[in-house]
DNA sequence: TGTACATCAGTGAACGCGCGTTCACTGATGTAC
DNA sequence: TGTACATCAGTGAACGCGCGTTCACTGATGTAC
């Protein structure tokens, strides 16, 4: 072979995954093909041997980042029924400071809106997931959890969003603990 | 004079007010220049003799979109204390639908931080504001009520943008009710 | 009163730049006969 | 065994396009003398 086993779907991956992270630190609209690829170690002409364009990339980095989203909820043991953890996590400073690795929803919802109809379906099914796996961790009946776990999720991003946006540091940790003591008691009440 | 008096003013805030639509509704790094002095019913060049930059404008459609926003708050009769009324008119169908001419935080605030530091400056004067405005038409007292008034601003454009994200229509009316069901809860409760 | 110049809001062509996308080509390694 | 051709992942220059910004200019109306 020229190129060792799984090469081709590796490349595949580490385009993925460096454009998900300056997707969600930049914005979509922000970021270039060509700039992706350098970062990437390769040059522009081959990123169509792998995409057939920018919005295949978009929806692909989308699913990548949710799914790597829900591995680290089921790590920190939130579908055991440690929400509390999930969302004092979810609304710290470190996530707060690390968009390029944190939740996409947070980063991008503003720009999903206007993704072509593809990639917002693939997007309705990761969240619709997502938040079935919140609703399974809260008490009450199935009808009140998913409504509680629609508000969470609601809640927590536009949370985040909203200490990312403010210049007022003061302000933002407010932000954060006003968001996170509200979430917690939602989850709990 | 060559022009009636306030001719000047008034083109400015055409501009403005175009552009705070435009960019409520396609994003900021997505609309150009030229096309909003076009909609304002002017050339290209006509742009530096009112703005000195593109940032310049932003700055002024957030500072615009957020006023006409607190205007429509107050008519609502929310700074009287109807709170409920203002959640179900943020988080109804109308709202989701008409970004245009709605809340700029729920349209802009994932891109509000990638903007220079005068401009989240402004945004931050202005979210202050509006968060007042809403903690004083909160019972309790005023450390629990601007807590309270934090976590309901960021669940309602949380709540707004994953309802405008989502290809299901029935998912999208579910992620409504849900949000305005929990805001009403917390703003009584 | 007539003429020269100043002011003002706006015009529209041009600037360099980076974008998404296309395509002829390279070079290493495989297979066929 | 040696040669011709096929496959594959990637290269890098080029395409047309729209972006933010600059600038010489226009034309209507004002003021100075």
């Amino acid at each position: 072979m020229r190129y060792e086993k799984g090469h081709r779907t590796a490349t595949r991956e580490r385009i993925v995954d460096v454009a998900s992270r300056r997707f969600r630190a930049e914005g979509v609209a922000a970021v270039g093909l060509t700039g992706i690829m350098a970062d990437a170690g390769l040059t522009n002409g081959a990123f169509y041997t792998h995409f057939s364009s920018k919005d295949e990339l978009v929806k692909a980095t989308l699913v990548h980042a949710m799914n790597e989203r829900e591995a680290a909820l089921k790590a920190l043991g939130a579908t055991g029924g440690d929400v509390g953890a999930a969302i004092r996590e979810y609304l710290s400073v470190a996530h707060r400071d690390d968009a390029a690795s944190g939740c996409p929803s947070a980063s991008l919802l503003g720009e999903i809106r206007r993704q072509p109809v593809e990639t917002r379906d693939a997007y309705t099914a990761q969240i619709t997931a997502f938040v079935d796996l919140i609703a399974a961790a809260l008490p009450g009946n199935a009808v009140e959890a998913r409504q509680k776990a629609l508000a969470i999720f609601g809640l927590m991003a536009g949370t985040l969003q909203l200490a990312r946006a403010v210049s007022d540091p003061v302000l933002s940790q407010e932000v954060l603990e006003a968001g996170a003591k509200t979430a917690i008691a939602l989850a709990q009440g």
